[in-house]
DNA sequence: TATCATTACATAGCATGCTATGCAATGCTA
DNA sequence: TAGCATTGCATAGCATGCTATGTAATGATA
């Protein structure tokens, strides 16, 4: 089992065990990160915006929104100028774990690339990005 | 968004979608494929067995198993001597397609790595397989 | 041998990803 | 401006991963 695919599903599942055991204590799980990554950059996006800037599909993010709000931490209002739209804001609850997230990526980060001196993880992290690059024909 | 863990994930997605997309003629998911190639290369085992050589839980192997006998990739028969286990055979059906499957899988790893040049694959291949290396204990 | 621990597998419940589709609000155009 | 297309979001239904737990068969031991 060396198969590329087989390799990177398995080197996906690490980060995620990893920052998900680290992030529990947060309240939060591994796929509320990236948007809540983005909504600690830049407060009130709708959801389309969101799903412009994570790669996911809409109603991934639909449904990941949706346990935000029923965890407490986002909220939405209506769309000053758009009625189909609301825009996402988080709640003081999420703004308050901002630090540890952040930490708590870090380290996942930190730990799960240790067997990688750095000149390998600088590598690595190129040839992902590479890849992705490679693979996305709007880049 | 240049995180590891970002990055990891979004690449495993891209070798799923790549074999997901060209096994979808055959009538299998991408989730079946590490059981079912463990299959062709060793039929009837049991499915502790394939948990050992498979890395996922055991839970997420009893599921997989059951879509595939469902599908009509598996059949089980009795342990000879325990019968709390059962034997996992590959019917005819799943043999039927073990050439167009590794080709799909390869014709995969070609696609999402296309990007690569020959001497950065193997680096690719490589660091993915030292940081699973350096995450497994029992390594 | 009766009892208790272990083992093999199944099930429940959840998160996260997808595609397909529905619905209401917008917007364009004849 | 009426009517249709588009857009923003939600929902349905599914696969695949997980942890926790249940159940039945084995096995070990008092």
């Amino acid at each position: 089992m060396h198969s590329p695919g087989y390799l990177a599903n398995h080197v996906a599942r690490l980060f995620a065990s990893g920052l998900q055991e680290r992030i529990k204590p947060l309240g939060i799980v591994p796929g509320q990160f990236p948007a809540l990554l983005e909504l600690f950059e830049r407060d009130g996006l709708t959801q389309k915006e969101l799903v412009g800037r994570l790669d996911v599909e809409q109603a991934t993010l639909a449904n990941t929104l949706a346990r935000m709000e029923r965890d407490g931490l986002i909220t939405r209002r209506e769309h000053p100028a758009d009625s189909r739209a609301r825009t996402i804001h988080l709640t003081e609850k999420a703004r308050a774990i901002r630090e540890r997230a952040y930490e708590a990526a870090n380290d996942t980060n930190e730990a799960v690339l240790a067997g990688l001196a750095p000149d390998e993880r600088r590598q690595f992290i190129a040839l992902m990005q590479k890849t992705i690059q490679a693979n996305n024909p709007d880049a």
